[in-house]
DNA sequence: GAAGCTGGAA
DNA sequence: CCCGGTCCAGCTTC
């Protein structure tokens, strides 16, 4: 790993903050802190030594009691929340392992106030739950007195239905015992491998005192020694249910949901298993010991990486349920593919699973299945064909064992969250990659579907080969003066525009796609702006994909894209972001983002992240974000990397792509052409027709993409520009310096850090690419 | 299969 | 602080 990568990441919001704006030296190490791997303080930071020899293991039990804030290579840093604390009790820990865990890997004392916020929370969380029973609601604890304070609230008490069967029961409470795991067996999962996190005697690395210190954390294991509990429950309504969930929300009290799926006979079993050949990951087999560890199926959140396969975490999950099984997606492209999924990684037939689009409304033959559908579909509140409207008759009067929702963070948007209470299910599975969003609703999640069961580790998953490993970097491109003096003087709407087009990162980006085709990669260029993307594509003659852009079209380009040596190059808008499945792209170039969405930026990472290692060392992976100097793309970017950069990544600032000021043919080099273009930026958009002028009237179309042109259109702005630049009138006269010449690149030390490698089957014909580094070095940013 | 609409993201 | 202005998706209708 690269020593460079490591110590610079920008910090930002995260660790540095701790350290830089307080003083905890006083806190009083322990006498032997120096085996122990965090500290702790009083307002619920955490920070872990990620060098520590127990580093992974405190990992482990970190990732269940706390929420991950920043994960760069060395020091980690966690926060106690009680969203966190109350997840860490949902999959089964309990108050004094959480203390005595915690005690032992600190440094310090644990202060008195977190030991409070653990007992607080601890207490009240995960002791009530909800259990849908026979179509029936339940509020479930194994402590009596705290359904009793629950009954002393009055919109719960209202909501309370009183049965024959309560009357005589002690306190008005039905009595029962709680199920255990000891038979439940989650498929894909080899019962004779060990589990890896521990570790068979004598091998590996572990030592007598780590086992100690992590005797306590395991979870649900011993669980099958342990006479079952006794529970004590009240029923509610069914109608009340979305009412309760929020006022136990407010009383502190929030209800974990689980469903006995195993003692459910009511709901016919649907019999379908993983194929034999199919097994699963480690961490996938984690985040479901986390969903199944007291044998029932917890509601809640799990957020993987894109590519580290969340699908057959949610199929296995089916498979463990084996009830009817509702998956809801954002786009009908990943209906498709859930399905597909399904046959490939289960026994379960075509017949047996129903797809509920706009153009399929299909039921599953026989008494259960799987139906899979969008958010939209199921959310749609106008008017609704009428097969739409017989089949969500039918959703709507099953009881489902078995919710699965695709890319769960759009779930709290208004109109999608509206399905948790279209739809009755037992069980409801959240999956994600980021759980992100750039509005505050990603706390509802807590309330709407359940708490986090399992995040992985992006880094950790890259270095165990799991997902790629991706080098990240900032290219920041000089807006030539004369865009830059049009950029000072337009409005918001064109200086976005201006920056995008701007000629340095238009001839960054050509010179990156050359760079990466000559090494064998297959890029994809991101531009949300439309124009941008239509100009860029057209005008380095590489085929493009934008909403318009047909699904048969889309198709051929991608299949081109994926088989045809020929083409390695593919520009996409954001309909790349969700809707597309994009076939193994090793290199991401990003030209245009201009808002901050982090998830946008994770999502996009997540493109590349099946690629596949192709040398022993070094990186398989790379993704650029070309900025502007000096605009308002650079705010943007730095908020957009914050997500990625809290899992690890570090971004490298180049100033300068070595070479590229030697590199022949780039496009716009002469001031004349840049003057050209500059004109066809300040005429855009003017009309929407103006999307489809050809910067270079240039006919090229390496896909046959069918072009709106209309006669006219690209050559009367041509002709107009011509004009006004024989007119002279703007003055823009001046020459234009290269990227080297206005980097400010005699601030930097050059570092060379990564020999690229070339794994082109054919010989290259200039050596230039195995010589120069790509990278120069980047400046602290602060 | 194009148009019209609504909704999501930021 | 909220709200854009834009792109994209879905579904329905014609």
């Amino acid at each position: 790993m690269d020593v460079v990568s490591q110590s610079h990441n920008f910090q930002r919001d995260s660790v540095s903050k701790i350290f830089g704006n307080h003083d905890y030296t006083w806190l009083p190490l322990k006498q032997d802190h120096e085996s122990r791997p965090l500290w702790i303080t009083e307002d619920g930071h955490i920070i872990l030594e990620g060098f520590s020899p127990i580093a992974e293991k405190a990992i482990d039990f970190l990732i269940t009691i706390a929420e991950p804030v920043s994960r760069p290579s060395h020091i980690h840093e966690y926060r106690l929340t009680p969203y966190s604390l109350y997840a860490a009790v949902s999959v089964g820990l309990e108050t004094e392992d959480i203390i005595e865990v915690l005690s032992r890997l600190s440094k310090v004392p644990v202060p008195e106030s977190i030991l409070g916020l653990i007992r607080d929370c601890t207490l009240s969380y995960g002791k009530v739950k909800l259990v849908l029973k026979h179509n029936r609601y339940f509020v479930e604890s194994s402590h009596p007195e705290m359904l009793q304070k629950l009954l002393r609230d009055q919109v719960i008490r209202e909501a309370r239905v009183v049965g024959e069967d309560d009357a005589n029961s002690a306190g008005g409470l039905i009595t029962g015992k709680a199920p255990n795991a000891k038979d439940l067996t989650i498929p894909g999962i080899k019962k004779d491998v060990p589990d890896p996190n521990k570790p068979a005697n004598g091998a590996g690395t572990s030592t007598q005192s780590e086992e100690e210190i992590f005797a306590v954390v395991g979870l649900d294991k011993d669980d099958d020694d342990i006479e079952p509990d006794d529970v004590h429950s009240f029923e509610i309504g069914s109608s009340s249910v979305e009412i309760v969930k929020k006022r136990c929300n407010e009383l502190d009290y929030p209800m974990l949901e689980e469903y006995d799926f195993r003692n459910d006979t009511r709901n016919p079993n649907l019999e379908m298993d993983l194929k034999p050949i199919t097994v699963i990951r480690p961490y996938q087999e984690k985040s479901l010991s986390k969903m199944f560890g007291n044998g029932r199926a917890r509601s809640g959140i799990i957020v993987l990486p894109c590519g580290a396969g969340k699908t057959l975490v949610g199929i296995t999950a089916a498979c463990t349920v084996k009830k009817n099984t509702l998956v809801l997606c954002t786009s009908s492209v990943s209906v498709l593919q859930w399905k597909q999924q399904f046959l490939l990684w289960s026994n379960i037939k075509p017949h047996q699973i129903a797809l509920f689009t706009a153009d399929q409304k299909e039921k599953f033959l026989g008494a259960s299945g799987i139906v899979i559908s969008t958010y939209s579909m199921v959310a749609n509140t106008r008017n609704r064909s009428h097969d739409a409207e017989k089949m969500m008759k039918f959703l709507r009067s099953q009881e489902w064992g078995f919710l699965l929702l695709d890319e769960v963070h759009v779930v709290p948007a208004n109109m999608f969250r509206k399905v948790l209470t279209t739809i009755a299910a037992h069980a409801k599975l959240g999956l994600t990659a980021t759980l992100v969003r750039e509005d505050e609703k990603i706390d509802d999640l807590n309330f709407l579907i359940g708490p986090k069961l399992y995040e992985a580790n992006w880094m950790d998953l890259a270095s165990r080969g799991h997902i790629a490993n991706v080098q990240c970097a900032e290219v920041w491109c000089p807006m030539t003066p004369a865009f830059y003096r049009e950029y000072l003087r337009e409005n918001s709407r064109k200086r976005a525009l201006l920056y995008v087009m701007n000629p340095n990162k238009f001839q960054a980006c050509q010179y990156l796609i050359r760079y990466h085709e000559e090494r064998g990669d297959k890029i994809i260029v991101f531009s949300d702006n439309v124009f941008a993307l239509v100009a860029y594509a057209r005008k380095l003659e590489k085929p493009f994909i934008y909403g318009e852009t047909s699904q048969q079209e889309r198709v051929r380009i991608l299949q081109n894209f994926q088989h045809n040596p020929q083409i390695n190059t593919i520009f996409l808008s954001k309909v790349g972001d969700t809707s597309i499945d994009l076939p193994e792209a090793t290199c991401l170039i990003q030209v245009s983002s201009h808002y901050g969405s982090r998830r946008q930026e994770a999502q996009r990472l997540g493109r590349i992240l099946r690629a596949k290692r192709r040398n022993d060392e070094g990186f398989n992976a790379f993704f650029y974000s070309l900025v502007s100097k000096d605009t308002q793309e650079m705010y943007y970017s730095t908020k957009r990397q914050q997500f990625l950069i809290d899992q690890g990544y570090a971004f490298k600032v180049i100033t300068n792509l070595d070479g590229m000021d030697q590199e022949q043919d780039l496009v716009y080099s002469t001031p004349a052409e840049q003057l050209s273009l500059l004109q066809t930026v300040l005429l855009a958009q003017e009309s929407a027709a103006d999307m489809n002028a050809d910067v270079e009237h240039d006919d090229y179309d390496l896909t046959g993409n069918t072009v709106r042109r209309t006669g006219a259109g690209g050559g009367s702005i041509l002709s107009h520009v011509g004009s006004s630049v024989a007119g002279g009138s703007n003055g823009a006269k001046r020459s234009v310096g290269g990227l080297k010449s206005l980097s400010g690149g005699d601030q930097m030390a050059y570092i060379e850090y990564n020999k690229p490698v070339s794994m082109k089957d054919k010989d290259k014909n200039k050596d230039k690419g195995e010589h120069h580094a790509l990278f120069k070095k980047y400046y602290n940013k602060k």
